[in-house]
DNA sequence: TTAATACATACGAAATATCATATATGTGGA
DNA sequence: TCCACATATATGATATTTCGTATGTATTAA
């Protein structure tokens, strides 16, 4: 893993956000990060493409879901930073976790 | 800190660099910089300025010289970050740190 | 086998980043 | 004061990223 790859990976705002919920989440599908970040389909798709594309995440598809969690191949450093960063930024995740809350008390979609 | 445009300032090579260095070895002039990544000076100074301005670096004029060091007020998940990437990629780092070392076996700006 | 849902990808436009080159500024010494 | 050196910045060309829109693929259920 490049440091310097892996980090353009995290400098993009979409990429960031859903890669700090999957580190605080375990695991999440595709349509539960669309409704956290209240983003088009194809945005969020494009960019989980390329952080799978660079191994920082795996997808798994269930049935009519994919869902993504972190590498397990991951070097030990990067996961450091992505621990790190999720838990010195909860600001920076808050209204995400809200929308997903929301997304969730309504319909769920998996 | 916003954690995007942190990650933003990491997710150049130049900057990397610049900033791993700066990290192992407490503080750097401009000119031992360029010998160590072997780079243009107007190259060196601009993303010098970019992570001055993002706060990250801060920077000293002592005579000639200008040093660099990690900004002070750097949150201290941002300091982990730096800490931990710059203690797992010796081998990135590998090449300026010898430049580095042939530069000052000969003539040191500084 | 048809329709609906979840997700992925292709493509061109717009925004952004990067670079080499040229020029400017600040400092110390003659 | 004038010059040389260390560093900073401005400019225009080029490359890269990002996005919306349109379209394709896989899966499930009727």
């Amino acid at each position: 893993m490049n440091p310097v790859s892996f980090y353009k990976c995290l400098s993009d705002d979409t990429r960031l956000k859903c890669l700090l919920l999957i580190t605080l989440k375990g695991e999440m599908c595709v349509c539960d990060l669309i409704s956290a970040l209240k983003l088009s389909q194809p945005k969020v798709s494009r960019h989980l493409a390329e952080l799978r594309k660079c191994e920082i995440l795996a997808d798994d598809r269930r049935g009519k879901w994919v869902f993504y969690q972190l590498n397990q191949a991951l070097p030990q450093w990067a996961l450091e930073v992505l621990r790190v960063t999720t838990k010195d930024n909860s600001a920076y995740l808050e209204e995400s976790l809200k929308n997903l809350d929301l997304a969730n008390q309504q319909v769920s979609c998996c």
